[in-house]
DNA sequence: ATGACGGTGTGGCACCGA
């Protein structure tokens, strides 16, 4: 079983991209973040044509999220339940794999923008709140995966000059904190359960020859909960499709289980 | 370096992303 997250930054310029690279790549799911359509203009015939399941929460202009399956999902969540919000940030639903179903959310963390603004404030807040409803997510789900662009690089050896990150939006206390209360609840970062290449990122500017130059951040991940972590196969981040004509700002993280396990 | 690039909406640009 393989599962991706990609944030798309406009499904509609990205769907060929994400189309070729799906054939390049089978998954069994992926969720992607940044679609930016509203769900009346969702491509679920193109998709449905390649044989994808499609399951979308979209706004106009930002944000947006979609969850594709090969096989349908169930039990579909639109952003956090008992949290009111009028940006379309996390869709979940539950996929049958070899090794039994898999719930899966995917999520588009808030930007931020900057630690003094009030943006930053709902942030945090949103944060709070989908610490708490994974928590009861997990307690009924034990097999359950919760990836996306989390706008958050953990740790210094996620960004390409932490000195000049440091306490700058994607690296403040306060963000790195929430991340490690989400890893409290029982998940672990599957990217770094193996051996990676140094500099490993997920984002780079589209500014400044950023990709060129290798200068990004690993604000994309997989976290697993401890019932998966087992059946990791492995987890690593395909910066390929950054070198496409253009390309989104990031790249898809894609996590293998062991799917041979008792069914 | 108040910059850069790219997407959107709808506009002659502003706003947002990270």
């Amino acid at each position: 079983m393989k599962l991706a997250t990609w944030n798309v930054n406009s499904l509609a310029v990205r769907l060929p991209q994400l189309l070729e690279w799906l054939n390049a790549h089978p998954v069994d799911a992926i969720v992607l973040q940044e679609t930016k359509l509203t769900d009346d203009r969702f491509p679920h015939a193109e998709l449905l044509a390649e044989g994808w399941q499609a399951q979308c929460f979209g706004q106009k202009t930002y944000n947006g999220v979609a969850l594709l399956s090969r096989e349908p999902a169930s039990e579909v969540v639109h952003n956090i339940p008992g949290f009111g919000d009028d940006q379309a940030r996390v869709i979940a639903g539950t996929v049958a794999g070899a090794s039994g179903s898999i719930r899966i959310i995917g999520a588009y963390f808030p930007n931020g923008q900057a630690p003094d603004s009030d943006k930053f404030v709902y942030k945090m807040r949103w944060q709070d709140a989908l610490h708490d409803w994974v928590r009861t997510e997990l307690a009924g789900h034990p097999q359950l995966v919760l990836m996306g662009d989390f706008n958050v690089a953990p740790e210094d050896r996620d960004v390409y000059d932490p000195v000049a990150w440091a306490g700058q939006i994607h690296c403040t206390p306060e963000e790195r904190a929430q991340f490690q209360r989400l890893l409290a609840l029982g998940l672990v970062d599957a990217f770094r359960l193996f051996e990676q290449p140094p500099k490993s990122w997920s984002w780079w500017d589209y500014r400044n020859l950023a990709f060129r130059k290798n200068q990004g951040l690993r604000i994309d991940h997989i976290l697993v909960s401890q019932a998966l972590q087992p059946r990791v196969k492995s987890c690593h981040i395909d910066k390929a499709p950054r070198k496409n004509e253009r390309p989104s700002d990031h790249a898809p993280v894609v996590v293998e289980f062991d799917g041979s396990g008792a069914a």
